[in-house]
DNA sequence: CGCCATGTTGATTTCTATCAAATTGAGTGG
DNA sequence: CCACTCAATTTGATAGAAATCAACATGGCG
């Protein structure tokens, strides 16, 4: 099955195994996404020793705030939430990762938030020495790395705005384009129905809002013919009115 | 005269030239707090032939968001605000750029905020084009950049846990923590005593909050006899209320 | 000395959080 | 297959923190 099949089920975006065969870096479906695509295929193959394959169930931990980084991970099939969590239980969640999505971009030794699976995930898991050795003999990968980490430095700084100056309706207008555009990226087409693989408390964290505002929201949103809530997300009825919302 | 002499005048910050000489590297002051720290005492050299110092006004816009990105600098002396602008005119600073501090860290094309200098300004100015040149022949300077950007990242991450989860008080007393630790690591030692160089509407649009909430905050900290507002800032008279509040 | 930007204080509103309860729905076992 | 359970979500009522609206104070500077 060719998990970019617009036919398949609704909700297949977690469960689908965009790494058809385990560890042939030839097959990965999500490569051109992914910082592998700095490579040339020549070099697929000396990555490739460095990696492996790796599964973890819904709710799992991949990595918990302030462990050492032993393994950086390529999300191939699923999403994870990152998450910082504050001594008196406030939880915010700086992303999400899609498939597609490098987690160790930092090279640093300690993890500065957890990683947990929304979903069951796969990844392609490598090993941090390893993967620094790599990035020594190769700079070009390294400055593929920068280039990431600095694209990621600009997608927290339109978080900070999201975070510090929209209203509880433009927050989650600016998400549901968000989460469209990457769902896009990775199916190769935009679509209105955008699957939500994350609970309204995830949703609630990442956007600095209580449960029940981000409940309320969606509800208001629905009755306001904007969109309309499905089992596993919700489809879009009137893009102009969340363009028009996010700023 | 030391700029690092604690006898200096209040206020002293914004004006004193930690850069004594101009484009000598050999006498910059805050060459072990630049990325210019990466590099051995030969390469400064080299480097030095990429750069030229330059002064901004007060009020003056470095860089406009979207901007090429022609220049990046190192800020010798002063302080700027990293903006972001909503159409409506709602803003969210980013950060606050002081000495030691790079500006350009992306290496891309266009600027993603405006750079604005909130008090004279010098700044050690490089052609964005010579010193990505000098990147491709100094892997270890990408490194030194790359472990930069990564540290940004972190940094925005918990700017994002401000944002998003803080109350006012806890907004003001991380604020004051981290500016006090920002100076800290500049002057060699922390004091109790808090230059803020920016404007009350700047730390509003800093922590998302109105300029009101943060005078009433800082107020309500004074009347409460855990700090005093002095003519250039504050001085902190319980650090331990405020360690307490940031979490 | 008075002007204008900046900051402070007060009164009131509003948005979102909080508290509380009802509803839905997926998974389980009889 | 259906009742049951428990978590997730929705909805309602109320409270509260910060925003907004509106003066007023301060202070640097010509």
């Amino acid at each position: 099955m060719n998990c970019l099949d617009e036919a398949r089920p609704l909700g297949a975006h977690a469960g689908c195994s965009h790494h058809v065969k385990g560890d042939d870096c030839r097959l990965c479906l999500i490569r051109p996404l992914s910082v592998c695509s700095a490579l040339e295929p020549d070099e697929w193959a000396s990555l490739e020793k460095l990696s492996t394959d790796i599964r973890f169930e819904e709710r799992e931990t991949l990595v918990r705030e302030a462990d050492d980084v032993v393994s950086l991970y390529t999300i191939t099939a699923g999403v994870v939430r990152l998450v910082r969590t504050l001594h008196d239980g406030r939880r915010q969640l700086t992303g999400f990762a899609l498939p597609g999505d490098f987690l160790g971009l930092s090279l640093e030794r300690t993890w500065t938030f957890s990683i947990e699976a929304i979903t069951p995930v796969t990844a392609c898991r490598f090993g941090r020495a390893s993967l620094m050795e790599y990035v020594d003999q190769k700079p070009h990968f390294l400055m593929r790395l920068h280039e990431m980490a600095t694209h990621e430095l600009s997608l927290a700084q339109d978080h900070m705005v999201l975070l510090g100056r929209l209203t509880a309706e433009e927050k989650l207008a600016a998400f549901l384009m968000e989460i469209r555009r990457r769902w896009a990226r990775i199916e190769g087409h935009a679509s209105d129905h955008i699957p939500l693989p994350m609970g309204r408390q995830d949703i609630a964290d990442y956007l600095g809002l209580t449960i029940e505002t981000v409940s309320r929201t969606i509800n208001q949103m629905q009755r306001a013919h904007q969109l309309v809530i499905v089992p596993d997300g919700v489809r879009l009825l009137n893009i102009g009115y969340f363009e028009h919302l996010c700023p």
